[in-house]
DNA sequence: TGTTGTGAAGTCGTTCACAGCT
DNA sequence: AGCTGTGAACGACTTCACAACA
């Protein structure tokens, strides 16, 4: 095993591996090997072995991998054995949703606290399981009393930054910004970044190279 | 002017070079230089130059480049000249709030067409500005009558597939996916996925190395 | 035998450094 | 003099190919 900077995509990685572990362990298979990984992630099995090399030796040679054994390996180096606090700011469309959204719970991160500018004006989610929101200002005493560890941004882009600035100092080292700015932070901060308008400018230029220009 | 394979990350950055021109634009500037564009995107100069350079030579040495012209010239490379034309599936949470969410419109696209498995469950978007949305079956008659181009899949993992095929036979090539599946479609169809939970694990993978274990 | 783990080779993207213009 | 455009150097990630080994 060794110390080494671990590339970003290898983390990503690292998550498809778990999930797809998960299918297989649900489909009752027990043995997987690279080879088989590799095909339904789309990668060369190759790539796998080296991923995993970061951060031990997983594998039986001649035999592969025990689905269970290895699955609980990932969760563990992606530190998802046990649920994180999250908080959200901007309950925005876009943050109502996610506030609503229960793809996050199934993978451990559970959303503690909701933050916004103007609280009484914000969408509510659609469903009453979720907490008041509450004023930006109160961000830095909520997230320390709850002890929340990730904040999700989806504010507009201009007020983006100072909230990171609060996040960050109330203690936060996580955060998923939904803001199309790159946010300034100290760097024991790890950002990242989920911009949709630049995902769909992406698709549009393949698609205007392919000649389907748009209406 | 280069015929050649353009990296998926300088696309992506194209797009940011775009946003900060449109800032720099609105704050009356006129010419920048790689050096000042580089900083606010936080990257090298060369980069930039490299970016630009796969298009064409776009600046003038000595001087830098115009802000105005520059944008117009990333525009037409990204082909957000004019609006595409963009069906969504799956009206749940998510796909709800990306119906209702401005963000997108300032980037050239609009939600012509909302789909889901069962019309009448789905959660309406706040506002009704929207338009009615239709069953699944539906899709590739719609997307045929209304030149629909690119699709945005909001769906659960399980249906994901199926709504991708049903997408690429009704001639769409473009996908934006939020489930956590690798689709398998024809290689002349783009697919970029978004993959939220992913995202966070990244973040919690970085949190746990820096002993911020979770509760 | 079959599959892992891994050094070495290969590929791709980034950064340097400077020639070429204005 | 200053900044772009770009070949060359560099670095990072991927793939190959094979030794190690159950």
């Amino acid at each position: 095993m060794k110390r080494l900077k671990i590339p970003d995509v290898t983390v990503h990685r690292l998550s498809d591996y778990a999930r797809i572990l998960d299918q297989f362990d649900g489909e009752g298979i027990r043995i997987v090997s690279s080879d088989v990984l590799a095909a339904r992630c789309g990668l060369n099995p190759a790539q796998i072995r080296k991923d995993l090399a970061y951060f031990g030796e997983f594998g039986v040679r001649g035999v592969g991998y025990h689905v269970g054994e290895l699955k609980e390996n990932l969760k563990g180096i992606l530190g998802v054995t046990h649920a994180w606090r999250v908080a959200l700011v901007g309950a925005g469309n876009l943050g109502s949703a996610l506030a609503a959204y229960q793809g996050f719970l199934t993978h451990g991160f559970i959303i503690t606290a909701v933050f916004d500018k103007y609280p009484e004006q914000a969408k509510l989610p659609p469903n009453g399981r979720f907490p008041k929101i509450l004023g930006v200002d109160r961000i830095k005493a909520e997230i320390r009393r709850r002890g929340i560890q990730i904040g999700i941004i989806t504010v507009p882009a201009e007020a983006a930054q100072g909230v990171a600035e609060r996040l960050v100092s109330a203690g936060i080292s996580g955060i998923l910004n939904f803001a199309p700015v790159r946010l300034r932070v100290p760097k024991h901060v790890k950002v990242r970044n989920v911009d949709l308008g630049s995902e769909l400018e992406s698709l549009s230029f393949f698609l205007s190279k392919q000649g389907g220009a748009p209406s």
